[in-house]
DNA sequence: AGTTAGTTTAATCATTTGATTAAAATGGTT
DNA sequence: AACCATTTTAATCAAATGATTAAACTAACT
């Protein structure tokens, strides 16, 4: 009994799984309103009625895959911004080692952020509490105390943030406007790893 | 006869520029398809079938939109990349202003021309000719040779629009994180304009 | 006032789409 | 093999949505 209930959730999780991440797919790629259940279902496998059979609705799903999508992309962050080992020249660098190496996996991560939250504004930030823990930051007060350039700490976590994402939000539009293909738009990328580590501190010096 | 054909006429440009004005504010809002005919319609405050009387189909109006906002994104920059007057320092400075000027103005249009661009990069690229422009212009050149950073010319143009352009993109995350309002984030925005150019050119010394 | 070209509307159509349901298949247990 | 709980499917529903049509309205001109 206890056996048969613990295989057949085995499968159930399988198949929840299956279409979970079918559905990411095809959300991070068409949006909310721009994915129709079927495509989810075809993606994954499987037939329409059975994506209902286990989500309920549409919303659901979507609520779901925005929910990690958001705790993806701000997992990591957290735990940089408040680990006092770390000067704020090396927390720099972790940052941007971390979000590279993020959009290295997951490139549309941003964009579809962005554009979900665009739509709907108050749905996505309450699905994060992220609201103090960024302006409190340790990260934030290195920044107030740091020497000349009295840099508002607003707009280095802009500056750090967009010089790491902006290419991937832009991308088809650069690879046209630079004459690159995919290929090399990778190495750019690679290139661009050190590269934006340099800027950010620059922009402390003076 | 050509006296009424004129006022009709005037008066059908003010109807359909009317449509034309709902579509592209639904349409910058909502994207294409988040957003339906009805929307537009009563954006507009006209009827749906008079839509299709002037238009012929939603993704007429739609095509029409985003080539406008296309021109719009990229008209100013055209002009500016090949000024054989302006040194790169003047270029950098140019530039800037500009986009920093058209975001205070429009800005969700650049989140609106990525969101589509990510769902057809194809159909959105097609719309413009930019391709050699940027690549070849004199912008470019002068990057090439300038002294010591030997920055490669694409993160360089990726960096100016970026950190222009990116604090827009996430301008509902921003405020967000940095508990800031409406207000105080226009404020953050005009201090940039100055601050934009100087990161820029540090970029270029070293 | 009547005519006419041009404009606007209400009503309707056909398709798409999210969701439901009842039946069928599956796989383990007796 | 018969039975049972769980899983999966095909068929269908109801609402939303893009588009069309035929009729009504408007305003200029005679």
């Amino acid at each position: 009994m206890a056996k048969k209930e613990i295989l057949k959730e085995a499968l159930a999780q399988g198949t929840e799984a299956k279409i979970k991440e079918a559905a990411r797919k095809v959300f991070i790629q068409k949006g909310l309103s721009g994915t129709r259940t079927r495509d989810i279902a075809e993606e994954a496998g499987i037939n329409l009625a059975l994506l209902n059979y286990y989500f309920r609705s549409k919303e659901n799903l979507f609520n779901l895959v925005m929910l990690e999508s958001m705790q993806q992309f701000f997992m990591g962050l957290k735990g940089l911004v408040n680990n006092e080992a770390l000067s704020l020249e090396e927390k720099v660098d972790a940052i941007v080692a971390h979000y590279m190496a993020l959009m290295q996996v997951q490139p549309d991560l941003p964009l579809f952020i962005l554009s979900e939250m665009r739509q709907d504004p108050g749905k996505i930030v309450n699905t994060f509490q992220m609201e103090k823990a960024m302006a409190q930051s340790h990260f934030f007060k290195q920044i107030k105390e740091q020497g000349p350039a009295k840099i508002n700490p607003i707009h280095f976590f802009m500056n750090i943030i967009g010089l790491c994402v902006f290419p991937f939000l832009a991308a088809p539009m650069v690879k046209v406007i630079g004459g690159i293909d995919n290929k090399d738009f990778d190495k750019l990328m690679q290139e661009r790893k050190k590269l934006v580590s340099v800027w950010m501190k620059q922009m402390l010096e003076k």
